[in-house]
DNA sequence: TTGCACAACGCAAACGTTTGTTTATTTAAC
DNA sequence: GTTAAATAAACAAACGTTTGCGTTGTGCAA
């Protein structure tokens, strides 16, 4: 029954056109601010709420934009999720979220469901096993803006927000060797990937910049479980001889330093003083066991926000992407907790406190 | 150019009318299978995407689910839409995700906002400051389907999903009580809200059936972070006399069951031999530390699940509501570990080992 | 008085579908 | 071979807005 109420309803109580009523409710300059006013009482008299279906059809734009991603439940991509709606929200747009699951072709059919909602642009941190993307092509193809955060595809000619996840692997290994550590190995994720193959590139640079030894044998990088890291290191000190033995482990997660960190205790040796370790993400946890572990801050909201900022730009402009392309890099920051101080260890009273 | 391509354009090409498109897309039994292939075919040869919004208006229903929640970027919440996600993108809606941000006058936003989208269904998680809840009531006036999830508010006729906190809470002050703890507090959450208030009678009705002391100065109802709890703690070791000392804490935090590991071992006192802890959520950190905290795991997945099932049945049969209202209790569960162990504890080598 | 500018609003088409009702064509039935 | 039944597609109206253009009425200068 309430729900029917439309522009025209009020039209007829108030004996005009819905072009007023549409008007006056747009603030449009030549109604008088006498039946403005009258309009917008009654609206809300009859419990009027416009219908944004109409509206989108007849203006050809819509007020919502799509995001897809792999798996919303990550502490790394609701955090995503949070930075991107502080500025659409205030921008007006709505949010369609869709996960893609990881699965390409789940992904496609997204990005087709969100073209049929007309979306006024699509956010997007692409899935594992997408190598493909004419889809993505056919949403520039229809003139809607699209922009990649965080999982992104360089071939493809549009703007992105990423962690510079490179230059602060880089930081992290300095780090080490300026601690002291001289054979350092890194547990990494899938390299293949350009989340993990930054990474390690990072960690190549910053073993340069030390001019420390770059060993194909310290290079792990398909590691993905704590249980998996464990067994790693300790196949590394059953089987190695000492001198070829990494003294220090640079993990691309925060669970997989837990992993190695575990394995060297059980080793029996002493972190920082035998071992050293960084892990990365800033897991709540990290600053709380012992020794508390240094590693990696990544800024999500900060990737939503610029990601966001740059497609609702995009949108206000008409275009489908920045000519040239923009890469927006958000420094992740060392955070130099025990497992990786060896210096400021010598006096223990130093050690930052778990926060 | 390529953006403009509607069912017109394809009727023009083929000679027929547009109706004829729209049933042969529709699969109409009444269009021969030979215009369907041909229609089918040419559709996708122009890059025709069907127009949802045009759709939505003639046929005066949406393709979408709205969530209005606090706050996303938490691992509950974004487990919660996950679950949610996994049943309504088989049925074939959108998610529309607003974020109330725990203020009022956002979630009242939101819901304007959902309405004005026309979606099927709106699926809510009430803000802290929520007590006013015309709004959701206008939701139904307009005859679309509302279910609450998490934090509901009961003298709302809706159906909803929702932690059994209470009985969980009952569980694990009993098993307090079984491990030898009298005199159990609890460091609560603010209790005015519907979550907390569940926690601290779950507290009680386990305290009553240990036949246990009830004492009110054990019972801190608005403990908001691990530093308040911590100072709580030690106050109460610095003031207190010793037999009106708690010797157990049940704490509705995982946080907050730290601030209170911290403290007591600060005090000197071993934890579980002299005070006993248990925590909620079973945080990544909970099975890590050690000693392992006891604690509770939730489902919010579950949660999510039951939610979006109920109202994509309410959606289909057309009703608001169900009469009578169904709630739904998802059952969190107790895990024991080492900070409330005290029997097991008597042979080290039965600890649980961390996860 | 005429002319003119301007303010305030009406008229009607359009956005892209869907759907009830006709119409035209074919097939079956007697 | 005539008529009824079934099939396939056309016609047109409708969903709720928005918007270019046209129409009024008023005040004011000439």
């Amino acid at each position: 029954m309430n729900q029917k109420v439309t522009i025209k309803d009020i039209a007829k109580k108030l004996n005009v056109t819905p072009s007023t009523i549409s008007r006056a409710l747009s603030d449009h300059p030549s109604i008088s601010t006498k039946t403005k006013d009258l309009v917008r009482k009654t609206a809300i008299e009859l419990n009027y709420h416009p219908n944004r279906m109409a509206s989108s059809l007849r203006r050809g734009k819509g007020h919502s934009i799509g995001v897809v991603l792999p798996k919303i439940n990550s502490n790394f991509m609701s955090n995503c999720i949070f930075g991107i709606e502080s500025v659409t929200y205030p921008s007006g747009y709505d949010l369609i979220i869709c996960q893609s699951n990881e699965s390409f072709e789940k992904e496609m059919n997204n990005i087709e469901a969100l073209i049929a909602s007309r979306v006024s642009g699509v956010l997007i941190s692409l899935s594992r096993d997408t190598k493909n993307i004419d889809h993505l092509r056919n949403v520039l193809r229809r003139n809607v803006p699209l922009v990649m955060f965080d999982r992104i595809e360089e071939s493809l000619n549009v703007d992105s927000a990423v962690n510079d996840d490179r230059t602060t692997s880089a930081d992290a290994v300095v780090h080490l060797a300026k601690q002291g550590f001289k054979k350092i190995a890194i547990l990494s994720g899938p390299t293949h990937t350009y989340v993990y193959k930054n990474r390690l590139m990072g960690y190549l640079d910053g073993l340069r910049l030390s001019n420390l030894e770059i060993n194909e044998n310290w290079i792990y990088s398909n590691v993905f479980s704590k249980d998996n890291a464990k067994k790693i290191v300790k196949d590394i000190f059953k089987k190695s001889l000492n001198k070829s033995r990494p003294d220090a482990f640079f993990c691309t997660g925060d669970k997989i330093a837990l992993g190695v960190l575990q394995s060297v205790k059980e080793l029996g040796l002493s972190i920082p003083d035998d071992i050293g370790v960084i892990g990365y993400a800033n897991d709540p946890f990290s600053s709380i066991i012992t020794p508390s572990l240094t590693t990696i801050e990544q800024f999500p909201k900060e990737i939503g926000i610029s990601a966001a900022k740059i497609i609702i730009n995009l949108i206000e402009q008409g275009k489908t992407f920045t000519s040239p392309n923009k890469k927006i890099l958000i420094k992740p920051q060392l955070i130099v907790r025990e497992t990786s101080s060896r210096v400021t260890n010598l006096d223990a009273s130093l050690k930052s406190s778990p926060s």
